[in-house]
DNA sequence: GAATAATGTGGAACCGGTAACATATTTCAT
DNA sequence: ATGAAATATGTTACCGGTTCCACATTATTC
């Protein structure tokens, strides 16, 4: 027995002609491994947890993906946690899985006060937030991004720029807001009636732009926090029989595939989605096995991406 | 030990004094159950995995978000996991988790063959596969769905009708085609060149709406196999000049909420995506607890959605 | 060639629960 | 009052691995 897992596990002595015996025995016998048995002596799952606040968000799709495939490498299992927003559910999630030697959590949420966090006491990488100290964190440059977006509508002409904004008191959506203010709070077309809330999601979104486009119809440049958001800006464009890109410009934030999908196609500051995903899985697999961390803030470059609602396409 | 056990799991005589008292040290303590070593002991781990073959189609996100309410209200945790159409993934994902006590699967996936799911000695719920008499299934009525929105494509005048059709060998896909053909084969216009290859994804039916245009320009109607395929169409068509719905009408398949997004929005025949997921996660947990099933296929109902790529809207 | 080190293998405790069984106490019918 | 049944609780084996320790065997050193 003894024998059989050091040939499993390839640590301590065994005879090389042992442990060919004991593959053909594994063999023979269709052996395989418990892993909740190892799970249990080990104290660890080889599992760690992605959770997002929206699984029907594309954006969260992709770093799905991106996480997945690299804890796959690792050897690890990557479950996904969806919470709809409701710190409740997630407090829920992570309660369930520290009983299950959940080995590691990426929090693509914001709603659990740091505070909290601190408290977990498992290896945690957290996105979209801001500069933690505990915490690696990992993000784009979200203020900068947003100035990159709002320049280029400047540059190609809007004179009038209004901004949806994401949730109140979610960082992301206030250094977008303030990139956006970097611009355009000294212009004298400026009024803070611009900006609008929103909550990252579609239909909210085009309610908002609906009603802000009645008392300023006289907009010309919509920068969305988001894709989905910028998606919704020009659903109410078109059903107001405005051009886009000739009449409004619209730039969105992400990046999402979605984006290709609608026609005219959206511009966007896209962020390295896959990349991000992938880095806070190495990370996080790095925390867990305890090796150094050489950076704990790590902060992303944004890429502007053109298309049709910015730019006339052949 | 046992006490607490018994009260925990409220089974056995325990006196409600006791109760109380474990009740106060679990509170002092604070006192957690372990879950992993629960499952070694009950080999079962309360927990079961629905299986994709995309994630990022969001016909499976809502199919997601229905499978995790019903289990979550049950006791179970589930986990998603998503194939990207590998077979070998997916033999992966089912060797790994049985080996971590796994109680059942959703399958949502159609690679494996019969057999091969047949020997897989798990509860173990189907989608979107045609009659198996070991194993539970769920589907809508393709056929019948394919036929509501050819009929509403003629009756609203197309005179010319293609189908973007789902991949070979997809039953999903072949029971679209033949409703499709059911209302067309005898007609005069029709040549099996109407029908063309997608493989359930926007940039190769896009690629192949095309191709077809290129020598049907007259074509007035497309019937897709899913919705991500009508989307592609619909962007063909706005790339091309071509007005929708006014030259071409298109419907698609599934109902996803993407469909709301683009403009004009998309026709489709809508599958009852939400109930079928609550549906297939009550019958997994039906089998994993051994209650009595007493239907094995079940079928079910449409409802054709017109919007604007088929009417005009005000 | 004896002392020492390196290699190889089995026994047993342990991870933290569950459940069968044993034992003790109370309840109740006769 | 007595025995059977119901209630209450502690003891112990078990789930299937990992790991420490003891012991045996082989290789190396002086």
């Amino acid at each position: 027995m003894a024998t059989v897992s050091r040939v499993l596990n390839q640590k301590g002595y065994v005879h090389k002609d042992t442990v060919q015996k004991v593959h053909e025995a594994i063999e023979m016998l269709q052996y395989t491994p418990n892993d909740i048995a190892r799970s249990l002596s080990k104290k660890s799952s080889k599992t760690i947890a992605l959770i997002v606040p929206d699984i029907t968000n594309p954006f969260f799709n992709e770093l799905a993906l991106a996480v997945e495939k690299v804890t796959q490498m690792y050897g690890y299992t990557t479950i996904l946690c969806n919470t709809n927003d409701s710190p409740a559910v997630e407090r829920q999630y992570i309660q369930t899985l520290k009983q299950k030697y959940i080995d590691g959590f990426i929090m693509a949420t914001n709603t659990l006060s740091s505070n909290e966090i601190d408290q977990l006491q498992v290896p945690l990488v957290a996105l979209d937030r801001s500069n933690f100290q505990t915490v690696p964190t990992i993000s784009s440059k979200n203020r900068e991004g947003a100035r990159l977006a709002v320049q280029a509508l400047l540059q190609q002409g809007c004179t009038k720029i209004m901004h949806i904004r994401g949730p109140k008191g979610l960082w992301i959506a206030e250094e977008r807001c303030q990139g956006y203010l970097d611009l355009v709070e000294d212009l004298d077309w400026f009024t803070p009636k611009l900006i609008v809330n929103g909550n990252f999601q579609l239909k909210e979104a085009s309610e908002a732009v609906n009603k802000i486009f009645d008392a300023h119809p006289d907009i010309d440049g919509i920068f969305a926090g988001n894709d989905l958001m910028a998606i919704g800006a020009l659903r109410v464009m078109q059903k107001r029989g405005i051009c886009v890109p000739d009449q409004v410009q619209i730039i969105g934030y992400d990046g999402i595939p979605l984006g290709e999908m609608v026609y005219p196609e959206l511009s966007t500051v896209a962020q390295p989605i896959y990349e991000m995903g992938m880095l806070a899985a190495r990370i996080l697999i790095k925390k867990i096995e305890q090796q150094p961390l050489e950076e704990m803030n790590h902060q992303m470059d944004n890429e502007l991406i053109q298309r049709g609602t910015t730019l006339h396409t052949s």
